[in-house]
DNA sequence: ACCACATCGTTTCATATGAAACGAATATGC
DNA sequence: GCATATTCGTTTCATATGAAACGATGTGGT
């Protein structure tokens, strides 16, 4: 029989939603930002500068969102946004001074923050954890394909 | 340093999100039913009848959200909604024949998509990630509770 | 019996979402 | 070169979302 409680994609989404909703709570009380502006901050934070498509490639958010997200960034004054040299259809996005410092602001404190969330797991059955989410997520794109 | 393929809130996100996605292509072309309205089948595939508020309960969908999923599908022919003899502010939620008879034409397709997704686990890893899954909650309920 | 308060489910409202249409810029085929 | 197709990012549009207001019903205290 079906019991949701042992259904896998029901528990997956309940417990990411939470996850989301604690980080939120955090991010945007803290610093007045949302998650899709704080992922393309991660993103920029790895790598500078970056098209919206490469941000669009690297956050698994689809291409208006991260157009939002980068509206709301340049206008708080935390990203700049230059037109390519050489094509002018792409973005140059870069923090800004300001942008920046707050990156650093926020990444040690998100990185905290799921410091005490693992710590209820030692460190193999976090690397377990991370080793069959995964394979979950490679399983789940072989089904995707399959029905193309 | 902050790597977002390596901070878990967003791993989750991106997994439980192609989840529902593949679920949903699934419901929705092949039932004509959404998520929410799905998850209300399955719970009173379980149990029945019930309130509204008992599947806010079991379900971790907010009131309104439920409200508009009962609606859906007591306009689809799929639930009665039935007042309470004794507490007219309650429903009686339940399968119509007709409900019923979705409800167990979905179910095994569902564990059926369930468990071709879940068969890159053995049986040890699976429980395992069931095990671990439930402690990632457990202790993000602490951390909740922390902050009010 | 009455009044205050709580509970249930719906609805409203402001916001978030993503698919698709779009304009601008560039690449490709002929 | 020129017409066509493609790529990039924005905007539009229809829908989904959840917090809060709401009306209806019940409960408890006096």
């Amino acid at each position: 029989m079906l019991d949701l409680d042992d259904f896998l994609p029901y528990r997956l989404n309940v417990l990411a939603k939470r996850v989301s909703r604690e980080l939120a709570r955090r991010y945007e009380a803290q610093f007045g930002i949302s998650i899709p502006e704080w992922r393309v901050m991660a993103i920029l934070g790895r790598e500078q500068p970056l098209s919206s498509n490469d941000i669009v490639e690297r956050s698994a958010m689809d291409k208006a969102k991260v157009s939002r997200a980068v509206t709301s960034l340049v206008e708080a004054g935390l990203l700049s946004r230059d037109t390519h040299p050489s094509d002018q259809r792409l973005l140059r996005l870069s923090f800004t001074d300001k942008g920046r410092a707050l990156y650093e602001r926020i990444a040690p404190l998100a990185l905290e923050w799921q410091q005490r969330w693992l710590n209820c797991l030692d460190d193999v059955e976090l690397a377990q954890f991370k080793a069959l989410s995964a394979k979950l997520e490679g399983q789940l794109e072989q089904l995707a394909r399959d029905v193309l």
